[in-house]
DNA sequence: GATGTCTGTGTACGCCGTAAACCTGACGTG
DNA sequence: CACGTCAGGTTTACGGCGTACACAGACATC
């Protein structure tokens, strides 16, 4: 009702997603809006459940979002709208991205069973793509979930080493070096 | 000389291996030890450094027989072998493996140019077991470099996943899943 | 008016990394 | 032998952290 609850999560994505994750402390926090740091467990009984809850909110509205950008498309413009998407997100929000996949999510959706058909919101517009790409002929039949494993798995490989630091190049030509990556698994390294 | 620097990054190394990065606090290193905490002071500027020094060491071990095990072998078998050693190290020594990866590493080796040729310890046995397939004609020819990232990448992502938590797989099921990503991506996922 | 409940506060505890001052015994040099 | 140096150790203390706990006022309900 009063929407301090809400105050208190935005100031804490706003830390998040400037400084990461270890500068969200509760004082910290609590300063930002203007309250003693006490107060915030009015709202959170913890600070993890804080960051849960932030993390979680900014989820579900990105997850509004994810894959709308590649709606009706053929395989290969869709695949390419779709990496884009998540490049955007974990390099245009490093901090939020880096926390949510470190984190050891008690209850996250856990492979296999709860990525079968899309169950995860994260995984649903892989699987359809791979279904499509294989209705239209383009992708060879095969299991659906590991060949959305096999087609994304390289640029989350690429993506964290780029975010330790790994890679010295500017953003443009890491997301060139992705797509070629995603070429390359889509044809097969292998000689024919 | 002492041996007193040794015996606080042992003891620092073997929280880091049980509990992980977090859970190595100056205080504790220097009770395992029997010092009072500051004694470790002498030895290591800050908690920073000892834990860079840990890794650095570990790593460098590790690096010794990396890829070992593989000389010799043709190309698959080869190539099994390496990732066979990825897996133990990453499935084996989660913590060290986990604060490795996410470890700012300044001045850690970058992507392209300390990676050519195989500039990187952690890379060169790659860019041989590439070289090796492109020479015995089972890989297309291809620039070396990309073509290892492509073949890594993808269990270098499975591994991020599987020790987030969001697999529910037992350890040798996930293992076969990274195999058979691999034999995806070295046949390619396209119709031909 | 009495009695919750809700939201806030201040204080305090036990952790943390580490700065600063101090101690102590071994050792090289006059 | 006396003396300075110094490596390696200690104690104390500071400012930060998450958060337990006791309390205070506003407001709804009986």
């Amino acid at each position: 009702m009063t929407g301090t609850a809400e105050r208190i999560a935005a100031a804490a994505l706003e830390i998040l997603l400037a400084e990461g994750a270890e500068a969200v402390t509760m004082r910290r926090v609590a300063a930002a809006v203007e309250l003693s740091p006490m107060a915030t467990y009015r709202h959170y009984p913890n600070r993890e459940a804080l960051l849960r809850s932030v993390v979680d909110q900014a989820f579900a509205e990105l997850g509004e979002h994810y894959g709308q950008r590649s709606e009706g498309l053929d395989f290969h413009a869709r695949l390419d709208a779709l990496t884009d998407d998540f490049l955007d997100f974990a390099l245009g929000k490093p901090n939020l991205y880096r926390y949510l996949i470190t984190e050891q999510r008690t209850g996250s959706l856990r492979f296999p069973d709860d990525f079968r058909d899309g169950g995860s919101t994260a995984f649903a517009p892989v699987h359809h793509v791979v279904e499509q790409g294989m209705r239209e002929g383009v992708l060879r039949s095969d299991d659906v979930l590991e060949t959305g494993l096999a087609l994304t798995m390289p640029v989350v490989g690429l993506v964290q080493q780029y975010l330790g630091g790994r890679y010295n190049l500017p953003e443009p030509e890491f997301r060139a070096l992705c797509k070629r990556t995603m070429r390359r698994v889509l044809r097969g390294l292998q000689e024919e």
